[in-house]
DNA sequence: CGACTGGCTGCTAACGTTTGCAGCAATAGT
DNA sequence: ACTATTGCTGCAAACGTTAGCAGCCAGTCG
């Protein structure tokens, strides 16, 4: 079906290596003949056989993909920057979704592997020494993850939580409630850690609510405990939790930035279909897809070993709309 | 590195084919060395060569997909429902996002088609022809889009559109609004001619805005416009506009369900988050990405032609949620 | 004028599988 | 007891590519 270099061999009558070396070393042949070989092959229609080329290379110029769900709003832009940075590159992407089931994410990491040079795998969920074996098995990169000993780029919180705290602080909040996302979720804990240091830092006191699903509708559930608990403002886990956590507050007759202020992490698309439009931690996915595929196929051409594990820490910012206002007197 | 057929056979002192045959035709083998082959490679990690079972067979074990654009949420839906089935079957997937950048999405899917052994395209905007170009060169099942002499999975608005002018006109509306998606997109066709007919039957007033970008920027324009405009019901080309049209309703202090009716198409997760809550068009998104890998896989069995090119068509049905209510008798 | 160099090309092995064919026991059939 | 048959195994070719090695011709230098 395909035509291969044998065919086109023929037709320039010269021998199967010229073709090759004309179409891929092109330094190493006559001119003359390499362009005869070019035009022959194109009007031929000569596509290389990946399969064969993989199987004396070794190479399958593919990477794998894996996150946790794609339906989750955080992922698509890290995705779509990974998908077009490997692209540059030369690079096909193959996909997995785990949907949120960490049980699973590593055999389907060891499946993708088999078929990828190397791995990008977002995964919050799944225990640390797993991963590890993964990387010991895998060129990996994990994102919004650090793994030991592996490459990681990850999003550095601290500084857009502390922002957030100054934020709410200034409005005369005098407490911030946390609504948690997964216990295992390694961000989560991040996310954890980063507002507990900037709360003590600025005296402020600090709760906790939770966990939540990284879904809308443990949002609106979170709306509801942290509104008969009382809170004047929330930090969320994620976008997702705050807009379902704003939506329930409207529907109640709230409306965030009033009765009480939200701020959301992630500054994902979504976040302008809220109204009042949702205050929340910027993070830069583009930024995290990139730089992930950048750091793989650095990996990769550097041999497999020896390079020492980098991680890439990624800054955050807040950005102020309007689900955040000043605390209401009458519930201080 | 990887473990090679040779090695498990050396291993068990047998020949190469024997454990080719103990592992992939096990009932071609003594049940005594086939288990022992078996307990052998297991516990040496053998794992076949992708690409060397590639190129002697000529498949690659994966399929292609390729979406307009990752981060519109009527995409995820699709695409999850397109990875367990492919899983399910033993299929991996290679995903490729164009963008809505129609001028790429040819190029794309050759490449795509190079490396998979079929493909599954959502392709709203590139023409008939080129697409049938692809269909011809590859085995393709197109989703959400009609090609003739291709298979297809595509939706039938019909049903669910008459719904949706049905209960605009039994809340007292008496003319409806079309928010037009792009010009050149198959399903705005669609979509438009199944809503002039559901209007002239019913006999009730169409008007139209637009064209539209299926992102919710477009839909805040969107609102400005439809209501300057005096509408008192919409229905918008997809959930994004419908959404971004009423974020921006309630931007400006009016309410969808009482001020505007506002029908969205899709039904995707996100309508949850609006307040009221999106009364839209229900579409069956991991039927259809289900079926079109059902699709696909039949026709990669059936031996590459002689099938008689179907098209799978899903119904829809309308979903009332809050944000359509009767009409206003001050701005009838 | 002979040897050497260098540019170009062809032969061949190798990558790891699958698979048709042949060999070879042991069993069954006559 | 001899042939047919059956069940299992091994040999070798093939898939399409890359790359090391050797060969060849022309040109250059001594």
């Amino acid at each position: 079906m395909a035509v291969t270099l044998a065919e086109v061999a023929a037709a320039c009558r010269v021998s199967i290596s010229t073709v090759s070396r004309a179409l891929s070393d092109p330094d190493k042949v006559n001119p003359q003949t390499r362009a005869r070989i070019e035009r022959i092959a194109q009007q031929l229609g000569y596509a290389p056989s990946r399969a064969a080329r993989s199987l004396v290379s070794g190479r399958t110029d593919a990477i794998g993909l894996l996150v946790p769900d794609i339906a989750n709003p955080f992922f698509p832009p890290i995705m779509k920057s990974v998908l077009s940075r490997a692209r540059d590159k030369g690079y096909a992407v193959l996909l997995a979704d785990s949907d949120e089931h960490a049980a699973d994410e590593s055999e389907l990491a060891r499946d993708l592997g088999r078929q990828a040079d190397g791995l990008v795998i977002a995964s919050p969920r799944t225990g640390e020494t797993e991963l590890a074996e993964l990387a010991a098995q895998f060129p990996v990169v994990f994102v919004n993850r650090e793994v030991a000993k592996a490459e990681n780029v990850v999003i550095d919180e601290t500084e857009g939580i502390r922002e957030a705290v100054e934020h709410l602080v200034a409005l005369g909040h005098r407490q911030i409630c946390y609504l948690a996302g997964p216990r295992r979720s390694w961000s989560n804990q991040q996310r954890r850690t980063a507002l507990a240091r900037a709360c003590t830092e600025l005296g402020i006191e600090l709760t906790e609510l939770g966990p939540f699903e990284p879904q809308i509708q443990a949002g609106l559930r979170a709306a509801d405990l942290a509104h008969s608990g009382g809170a004047t403002a929330v930090i969320a886990y994620d976008d997702l939790i705050a807009l379902g956590m704003m939506a329930r507050l409207t529907e109640r007759g709230m409306q965030a930035g009033r009765e009480i202020s939200v701020i959301g992490i992630d500054d994902s698309p979504m976040s302008a279909v809220a109204h009042p439009m949702l205050t929340s931690i910027h993070v830069p996915a583009a930024e995290l897809g990139s730089a992930a595929v950048d750091l793989l196929l650095a990996r990769l051409r550097s041999g497999e070993s020896s390079a020492p594990a980098r991680t890439v820490r990624l800054e955050t910012r807040l950005v102020i709309r309007g689900s955040t206002g000043p605390a209401p007197v009458d519930r201080r």
